[in-house]
Order: structure tokens, then C-alpha cells, then sequence
DNA sequence: TTGGAGAACAAGACTAGATCTCAATCGTAT
DNA sequence: ATACGATTGAGATCTAGTCTTGTTCTCCAA
């Protein structure tokens, strides 16, 4: 268990689809590269509108599609936050993995660790009739700015 | 804290609405007559579907109308768990919180309870910059059938 | 009981997130 | 260099959800 030389989830995300045979366009490219430089969720229009105004635009299929390939690899996590909209953002081993809190008043999301919960999670998979890979925990109610 | 007598969710939703000084019309009653008698969460198309197949029929934007009241009263849940569509379920106190297990595989959505978990819940809500009031935890992954 | 104010409702136009199609282009193994 | 399959983008299409508008219904007070 030693250290790792470092290696940006970019980086990893290009191996594991090296391994999967799969070929390397720019589309793809521009898409690892914006979701790394993320540490909280963005929605695919997000990531649109991202892409045309800075370095590259991409088409919307493309980045569903990507974003799709992505998850079946389990190289991003797809979230259902609150509106009817997607998320995805990057899925990193340990120290990027968080929930999120939801104002419901204002819509405000915000990214949360706790490793009691995670332990909670961890004890509970073990007892429930599926192999779970996944988790996803939202908190909903009014944000301090809110409850005022 | 004695004992209630027993009153069924709708009854009790019927109440609460009176008490906000909604007047009750034929849409209301029969949405609130349907979620009664489910025992987990339905999406609004499905609730629209069981509703002209079923007793009366009700428009949409009823429907939709319907479940945000019920949702800012917190009579209802509503619950982003899969797809890119929302779910909704009657709040029931105690006896009837659950969560949901989410097949990726094939689609199922089976619920699920675990006291541990929503103490780790209880406790994790005290320490979070945000006043709690709803939660929603979803454990993605294969189902038994899937994970064969 | 009746009349009126405002709540509830239905139909359907509309918006926006997401998917599908298909022809053109690109990457890579040979 | 070539061939073949993977990748891509434009735009059509689908669908959950919202908005608009005119009508109907509930409740309450006279």
C-alpha cells in the first residue's frame, strides 16, 4: 500500500480506456480534461457551454456520450441531485468522495465528507441483498443563509 | 405520545390541507386516494397513466400542481432516483421511511430500511452547516438476479 | 339559498434536458 | 499507405415538466 506516483484522473481515465480498446478523439479529450479540473459536479449543458467558450467546442451528443461511456467504466459517478438534471463528476478513489446538501430553498448544492456516514454505508452493504458499487447520499432542507 | 387512532395517509393529508385553507377539489382527492395506496414511490406520467386508466382522469398540470403542494406541506417525498425523472412518495412518519436499492443492470427499484443507517443519518444532520429536514440515500449497483 | 371572490382544474402550447440518426471524419492495426 | 471500425457533430426527435388561459368548482357570507 505505498504511495502512488501522482497521476491526475485525466491520466487514469485515459489508461482505463486505453485498456478498453477504445480510440482517442479530441471530443473525448477536451470532456476528461474539463471534468478534472472539477471538484463538484457539472451537468452535461454545464460542460456544453464550458466547451464553446473556452478551448474546444463539442458536440451535445458527443458529451452524452462520452459522459455515458465514462460511467459504465465507473470513471465518473451520475448524479440525481434535485432538479431533472444530471450530474457527473469525476469519480476519485478516497480523498474526492462526498455527498451533497441540497437548500431547497434556494437550490444551492454543496459538497459534504463524513467518514462515520461512510462507515455507516460500508456496514450496511454488507447487509442488503445486492453487490452494491455506488452510493449516493442527499440532504435536503434550508441552507444557513436560508434559515434565517 | 399515546397511541393514535388509526388514520389512513390521505385522511391525514386531507386534514393538513384544511388546515391551510385549501379548498378540496375532485384532482386533489383522487392523486391523494391513489398515493394511499402505494407502498413505494411513483413517477407523475405513472400517477397521470393509473388515473385515466383508473377512476378519474386528471390533467398534468394538476398533477404536477398536486404533488408540489403535497411536497411543500411534506406530505410527499419526492425522490430523484434513477432516471432523469422525478418519483414521489407519501411521507409517512416512521413505520414507512425507507430508501431504494437501484439495479443498473436492469432497472429495479426495490426499497429498503435500516435503523442503523438513519441514526448515522440523525447524527450526521447535527453536524452539517444546514438545517436537515428530508434525506434521500440511494445504493446503486446489480441486483441478485443481475449479479449472477 | 344564493352570489361572488378566489381556488382548483383541464387542455394544450411550450421549454429544456436527453436521445437517436446518419453521414463525414479520424485513429490505428496491418 | 490502406482499410476498417471507432469517433464525432448537426440537427431531428422524444419526453418530463412548466406555463398560459379560460372555465368550473368551493367555500363563505349575506
Amino acid at each position: 500500500m505505498g504511495m502512488h506516483p501522482p497521476e491526475t484522473w485525466a491520466a487514469h481515465a485515459r489508461r482505463v480506456l486505453a485498456q478498453h480498446k477504445r480510440h482517442s478523439g479530441a471530443a473525448r479529450q477536451a470532456v476528461l480534461e474539463l471534468l478534472d479540473r472539477q471538484n463538484c459536479a457539472l451537468s452535461a449543458i454545464e460542460i456544453e457551454d464550458a466547451l464553446r467558450a473556452g478551448q474546444r467546442p463539442v458536440g451535445r451528443a458527443s458529451i452524452y456520450r462520452v459522459l455515458d461511456e465514462l460511467e459504465r467504466l465507473h470513471l465518473v459517478q451520475k448524479l440525481q441531485v434535485a432538479q431533472a438534471m444530471a450530474r457527473y463528476e469525476p469519480h476519485r478513489s478516497g480523498e474526492g468522495h462526498h455527498h451533497h446538501l441540497v437548500c431547497d430553498n434556494c437550490g444551492t448544492v454543496t459538497p459534504f465528507t463524513d467518514p462515520e456516514l461512510e462507515n455507516a454505508i460500508e456496514q450496511l452493504s454488507r447487509r442488503v441483498p445486492m453487490r452494491v458499487e455506488e452510493h449516493e447520499i442527499v440532504l435536503h432542507g434550508a441552507c444557513q443563509d436560508c434559515s434565517n
